[in-house]
DNA sequence: CGGTTTTGACCAGCGC
DNA sequence: GCGCTGGTCAAAACCG
């Protein structure tokens, strides 16, 4: 190209001295070439007419190889356009080879696995979180989906599939075996957390240092405005640093309901977009938590509970996990290293999180029903053993709703209600908040407009969601794979369950009643500093509307909202609770 | 006064 | 071995 473009200059140059004599070639050439015709003009004025003695052969000669240079020049243009195609079309085919065998692995899986279920239950969302298989099954389970997916990524990254399922595997798997990740999942399904030096150096052996690694973690991202996310728990700060690449502290919090409870979690600001508050759990309480509290650990501890058990790695596969069928979004990624969750550039948080699997409740995503679209297509691979876990339960709050009184709403509202709006409106918190009180207190003084019919839909959205068979099962599932892992352990649910199973289911289907109904009697009150940042969770399309079938809609009770004017308002918040 | 938050310092892991 | 970074400690300050 560059030597055509010299030798079309080199024409050019040629054509001014042609130019003042005759037009003619002139006229040739731009019939041919429009390159070649443009030469500089000051030269031709300049030069006199002594090249009246060229010969019309030189001239000819020299149209004529730019010409030619010009067909090259278009053959090889032609020729790159096909290369392109043939490229496209080779990628496509590929695609689309990959997808069919994800797919074809996904009903195996769920054939072998799932297949009682499936049959039983068709549109049940399945939260069983591998509790219904056995270990060995698991394991087995894992190191077949881990080594598939070795073989399969190894040539491929950055997988989509159907029913907003995506896997991301670790940019830099190293030495993650199969066989570590099932060894692993062993010892996660313990739930015992390292404690990592913090512990050793203080002296904690409580915690069987047998596993200093690996601990699960389980993420979770909403928007909120405020410092943190009251999750019902009570916190203490007990650090805070500034992590590379996010110009947000990071906060660490550790549980302070019992002295010993090893749960930690840290707290930060997600750098591309500063609404969004990554919170990360770690560890497993010890002890019984308060109501408030269950909503989040409940759910955090399915989530690790799906990770441990190695469900949602297996499930992983693609598209046939019940999660996704149901509507859930999980993703899975190794967070260490690719450290992007779901958006594309996230570089910003997780960074820090050390090489263990974490699953991460994406509250963030777009209301659209059938799962956040708008977010993710991991870019990563799946690291052959399950790293990092994220679960998007295709909440529809993109705007994770926060009630400033400290109560959360998990009800669905968005269906009335224009939560994006909401969300990304100033007023929006405050208009939420308005509406939550009116219905909560059902004597507030200036309602907003729409508070009354956003009260009779809620209502009717949850008692619709909480008869919802599907919300049922996945209630069920979630909550006795909870009991099952954590709850089993006298230590306590993964992440803080502490509820008995058939309790919660029973306490399950009452969180929308007592959200709407006497939300005060069972939660911390809301701190009256505060404000703070409800996870409206696993929100997700209503069953009612049918639109997704398999949604899934958790209406935990409504978590605390963080208070304290400080970043962790948590903590205060339990304390006036539990006070 | 008890608990929490702040914040500088310390320690360990990791990569070069 | 050194530097960087993440995670934690712990004393001081703060708050109700």
């Amino acid at each position: 190209m560059e030597a055509a473009k010299e030798r079309s200059g080199h024409g050019g140059g040629v054509n001014e001295e042609k130019r003042n004599e005759s037009s003619a070639h002139e006229e040739g050439c731009k019939e041919e070439n429009t390159v070649i015709k443009v030469p500089p003009m000051g030269g031709s004025l300049k030069e006199p007419d002594s090249t009246s003695s060229t010969s019309r052969k030189e001239q000819d000669d020299q149209l004529q190889s730019a010409r030619a240079e010009m067909r090259e020049v278009r053959e090889e243009n032609q020729r790159l356009k096909k290369y392109l195609d043939r490229m496209t079309k080779d990628y496509q085919t590929l695609e689309m080879k990959f997808r069919d065998i994800v797919q074809q692995e996904g009903r195996k899986s769920r054939d072998t696995s799932n297949n009682h279920q499936e049959i039983e239950e068709p549109e049940f969302v399945s939260l069983r979180l591998g509790r219904t298989l056995s270990d060995t099954k698991k394991e087995e389970k894992i190191n077949a989906v881990s080594t598939q997916w070795k073989e399969d990524e190894e040539t491929k990254e950055g997988l989509s599939l159907g029913l907003d399922y995506k896997l991301e595997l670790s940019k830099s798997t190293e030495n993650q075996s199969p066989v570590n990740s099932s060894e692993e999942v062993k010892e996660e399904a313990r739930e015992t957390w390292a404690p990592s030096k913090a512990l050793k150096r203080s002296g904690d052996d409580e915690a069987p240092q047998q596993n200093p690694v690996k601990k699960a973690r389980v993420c979770v991202r909403a928007r909120c405005d405020t410092p943190t996310m009251n999750d019902g728990c009570q916190w203490r700060k007990y650090g805070q640093k500034i992590a590379k690449g996010n110009p947000c502290p990071r906060a660490y919090y550790r549980c302070t309901i019992a002295p010993s409870c090893p749960v930690r979690k840290q707290v930060q600001r997600f750098a591309q977009d500063m609404t969004i508050l990554i919170t990360t759990y770690e560890g497993t309480h010890n002890h019984p938590l308060p109501m408030s509290a269950t909503a989040m650990a409940s759910t955090t501890s399915a989530a690790a509970s799906m990770l441990l058990s190695g469900s949602s790695s297996s499930s992983q596969l693609p598209g046939h996990n019940s999660l996704a069928t149901s509507g859930l979004n999980y993703y899975l990624s190794d967070d260490i290293k690719s450290k992007q969750f779901y958006l594309p550039n996230n570089s910003s948080f997780s960074s820090s999180v050390p090489s263990c699997p974490t699953i991460t409740l994406d509250l963030t995503s777009a209301p659209s029903s059938s799962s956040s679209t708008h977010f993710n297509r991991l870019s990563s691979n799946y690291p052959p053993r399950y790293s990092s876990t994220s679960l998007n339960f295709s909440s529809s709050e993109s705007n994770a709703v926060s009630w400033p009184n400290g109560f959360l709403s998990y009800g669905n509202t968005q269906p009335y209600y224009n939560r994006n709006q909401i969300g990304n409106l100033p007023i929006g918190r405050q208009i939420e908040n308005n509406i939550y009180q009116s219905y909560m207190q059902k004597t507030n003084p200036t309602p907003p407009q729409h508070s009354q019919q956003e009260n009779s839909a809620i209502a009717a959205a949850t008692k619709a969601i909480t008869a919802d068979p599907s919300f049922q099962s996945a209630l069920v599932a979630a909550l006795s794979s909870i009991m099952g892992t954590g709850g089993t352990a006298a230590s306590g649910g993964a992440l803080g369950n502490h509820g008995g199973g058939d309790n919660n289911f029973g306490q399950k289907s009452r969180w929308g009643s007592e959200l709407f109904q006497s939300p005060s009697t069972t939660f911390p009150a809301s701190p009256p500093k505060g404000n703070g940042c409800a996870s409206s969770f696993l929100n997700e399309t209503q069953p009612t509307t049918n639109s997704q079938p398999g949604s899934l809609t958790f209406l935990p009770p409504s978590l605390p909202l963080s208070t304290s004017k400080s970043a962790s308002a948590s903590p205060s918040d339990n304390r006036d609770h539990t006070n």
